[in-house]
DNA sequence: TTTATTTATTGCAATATTACGATGATTAAA
DNA sequence: TTTAATCATCGTAATATTGCAATAAATAAA
């Protein structure tokens, strides 16, 4: 039905899912390279830096502002973006819980 | 439309969303942690442990042997899946390379 | 062989995502 | 005030994802 069933979920899974989601299209990995190296942020170069229409590059930073991963500050007509450091912080520590498990070298069955 | 244009994006980009895009659900994530509670492999326990039909865990248990995560061996009339140590470290790499960065402290702009 | 058990596959309905053109809103510049 | 520039939003088309019932496939048990 294209629709999640969440509420079967633990709230710590659902948090783990909801983060790696928005990592989970190129684009959006590569605005967030892009505000990394570019210290100063930055607005409509991304349209330029990755090859998407305005409305797009502006879609997906939509989905990267409601996590809080990101920050926009008007700056006459345009807008700077940049990385939240508290969030980002945040965002590791729920990912790095759930991937630093040592799988077991005993075989399959 | 509803299709991402990989071609514009690097293979590591890419890469990292696909590892990415795999843990943006709940069903896979909670999957993985199964699988590394019950040291021994489990099968169709996991239509049990988690609340969805088993064609819909079936579903989920092929995407992440599609990127090699986990795999399945098949005993008698069931299926015994676990984690792949190696295709998990490695994923781990791809993802902890993207993540682990220190946001700048500086201001927005 | 027949029946049960277990998992994969197929087909489908409902919803979500991706992408973009058109347009609106806001502000700077002329 | 008018025009240009920049970004957000709306509307829409195309495709993807999620979930399940029905069914097929494979093997164990009777």
């Amino acid at each position: 039905m294209g629709i999640t069933k969440s509420e079967i979920f633990t709230d710590r899974q659902n948090r783990i899912a909801m983060f790696a989601k928005v990592f989970g299209h190129p684009a959006r990995v590569a605005i967030l390279e892009h505000l990394f190296k570019i210290q100063t942020c930055v607005c409509g170069d991304l349209v330029e830096e990755i090859g998407l229409a305005q409305p797009t590059i502006s879609q997906h930073l939509r989905e990267l502002k409601q996590l809080g991963l990101i920050r926009g500050t008007i700056e006459g007509t345009r807008v700077c973006y940049c990385i939240d450091p508290e969030k980002w912080t945040a965002m590791k520590a729920v990912l790095y819980d759930f991937l630093d498990r040592e799988a077991p070298g005993t075989e399959c069955c």
